[in-house]
DNA sequence: ACCTTCAATATTGTTCAACAATTTTTCGGA
DNA sequence: TCCGAAAAATTGTTGAACAATATTGAAGGT
């Protein structure tokens, strides 16, 4: 008896963690029987993804991971771009977050000589969470992880994950440092920086393998 | 044979509509019988619903119309500021939305002085619409479109649509004149004020009728 | 060899009936 | 009236079946 809101768990953690490649098929049969589960059960874990972005619906030819292309990523951090400044430039010093925000800085520079880079992108990944959840809304937060995961599926494509996550760790040192000294309108404008450069990181890597 | 994309988006409708009233239960045999699909249909439907949060879906205890809550309406409010302003900030004033948002607004004033709440709403809806769209990103436009929907259903709980809509439409005049006369940083702050009007408005409603 | 056409095959979309799991209701007893 | 347990109702999941559509592949013509 395998609870379908679990089975949609599962599947997103496989499908992040690359264990199906952006674009590749989804066989319902292959799955309901990899996952003991019946196709319906399935097909209701499928709609949970196809939600959320994660997988791609077209009607009688199944679902695929979904492969963001070059207009998702731009789409991606515009998102990013409006929910974390603000949610950065409006935040009070004194909120929570901010200590999360240290905690995974922290995290991300220790596995940084190591050049750990899954960890380091995941640590990387709690800092920004942080900062979102500076704005206190569950809404935004559910937004913004969903286009994290899309992201995710984005860097996935790219198999070059240093260029990708060794140079923003000191980008958001910059940002929390900017917030701490500087108040959080300098450190919005901080971040809007390392997102513009972040952005540039991936579309580069993707004009450079021939579009996406 | 009724396709389950067009049974979710019909079943939104009916429930935008304010038939079915926030709160009450959606039962799986009598819906299913009453659009004439079977309940796995229907359940594929209300996954698409509850992930756009129209619908709550409890383990065992079936779905329901969602009845936002006080703190809903504060998380929804603070969306609209969050997507909303910084999409009127950033906005070209040659954006091909600025003439949707006039005729938004001509179509409310039109309809203004029949007291026709309905058309009213609807047109107040479109403007603000029009504003998601000046980002020209189809993430933020959907988060914003749920978001709206949610609201709805919070204005379904309130009986007294004039009071929901009247003072608005000239405030948002007030919007569109100062983007065409004072430029988009001057509209953004005349639209903050609209929406904490706004909020206010909604949450003294919810508070007269005993929490929500 | 290179298309077309069309049948064969495979996959998804939907329904139905059954049963398991859980909640809600009913009802008898204290 | 209140409580608890049996009964009923509802949701969760399965498997099989068939319909609708897409994909494949073979036959035939150029």
């Amino acid at each position: 008896m395998v609870p379908q809101r679990v089975l949609a768990d599962e599947l997103r953690q496989h499908i992040i963690a690359g264990e199906f490649a952006p674009g590749s098929r989804l066989s319902e049969s292959a799955l309901a029987e990899r996952f003991d589960v019946s196709r319906n059960t399935l097909r209701e874990a499928f709609r949970v993804l196809s939600e959320q972005g994660l997988v791609e619906h077209i009607p009688h030819r199944g679902v695929s991971v979904a492969s963001p292309t070059i207009a998702d990523v731009v789409d991606i951090y515009r998102v990013r771009r409006v929910i974390e400044c603000t949610a950065l430039r409006e935040s009070e010093p004194e909120h929570p977050a901010v200590q999360r925000m240290r905690q995974a800085l922290a995290e991300a520079e220790e596995h940084l000589p190591a050049e750990d880079w899954q960890r380091v992108g995941s640590a990387n990944m709690a800092f920004h969470l942080a900062i979102v959840d500076l704005a206190d809304s569950p809404r935004l937060a559910r937004t913004y992880s969903d286009v994290a995961a899309e992201l995710r599926l984005a860097f996935l494509k790219i198999d070059d994950p240093r260029s990708l996550h060794e140079p923003f760790v000191r980008k958001n040192r910059a940002v929390l440092t900017a917030l701490v000294e500087r108040g959080p309108q300098a450190a919005a404008d901080e971040l809007e920086r390392y997102l513009i450069a972040s952005e540039r990181s991936v579309l580069g890597a993707f004009a450079r393998m021939g579009n996406g």
